[in-house]
DNA sequence: CTACATTATATGTTGATACATACATTTGAG
DNA sequence: CTCAAATGTATGTATCAACATATAATGTAG
């Protein structure tokens, strides 16, 4: 369906509004497909990309604030998503004994394991949502839109 | 700041991931831009959201559901983001008398008010967010996420 | 007609989120 | 050293969202 479908709009006044529409649409589309994947494993879109941060790690600890600033989604909330996961007995906590301040975050084995039986069917949806798109699109796609992000740190930063 | 950045990775594995990462980030800062911009006013952006479609509407009132399926978000709170802005007295609500079942919902003038108060900067908003992107690009990004949007409508449509 | 399915909206409940604030620890000025 | 500021994390609270269910009105088969 094409956007001005989703919004049953006959137009839109211009290529810009329909471009945020667009972004704000298929970050909507893709969060809902990401939770329906996820939920059967009691796991939600924040939790596994915490995860997924963690698995990158290779093992190495790492903290909160570090953990925030690599998500998504970089809510002051990162605390109890992580509570959610440890009561999992998916990652680990234990505080850095260097600076007892922080809290050291890794993943634990049954954490890759659940992040294993995931990759397929989430690498599948992801790779789907993007048929037809050939790489010279997307590259031009990502070129566009690492302008826009960097407007929009711009806009964000001036906010403050 | 560029999504590598963002997300404090030094390199994703392919222009497709890239692609879903400034979606969703870029969408998330949209988000908390708008919030900000509305937030002083007492509206959240689905509320926003449903008072730019009544203006839409040209003073002709819309069926809950209607309203819903041109909704961003279209959750199943249609009806409880309504009760807030009845309450602040930007839409009405009345029970339709042909078919009682529904609700025929419009903007009031207040309601139009808060809106006009709020085009301008949403507007620059949204106009800087785009800034150095020019329209022969945007018209390019557009074709190219109508394809994706297509995508996972089909995904969405085949999990149910 | 009458019962049953369908449609339109609203609500109950649970869990997640945003924002502010609190707490504990460390840093650093003097 | 000492104490105020800064830092890192956690928590309180109010609001919001997702999902399931309820309520009410209409459509329809027999």
């Amino acid at each position: 369906m094409k956007i001005e479908g989703h919004l049953v709009q006959p137009s839109f006044r211009d290529e810009g509004q329909k471009l945020h529409m667009h972004i704000l649409v298929i970050a909507r589309q893709l969060d809902l497909m990401l939770r329906r994947i996820l939920k059967p494993h009691g796991l939600t879109p924040p939790q596994y990309n915490v995860l997924r941060i963690l698995r990158g790690q290779q093992g190495e600890p790492i903290a909160v604030q570090s953990l925030a600033a690599r998500m998504i989604d970089p809510s002051s909330n990162t605390s109890r998503i992580i509570d959610k996961l440890v009561e999992k007995g998916w990652t680990d906590r234990q505080i850095c004994p260097e600076d007892r301040r922080r809290a050291d975050v890794s993943i634990t084995p049954a954490g890759i394991t659940v992040l294993t039986g995931l990759d397929a069917p989430i690498n599948a949806m992801l790779s789907k949502s993007l048929n037809g798109v050939d790489e010279t699109t997307r590259i031009q796609l990502n070129g566009a839109l690492a302008h826009v992000l960097n407007n929009t740190d711009d806009i964000i930063a001036t906010q403050n």
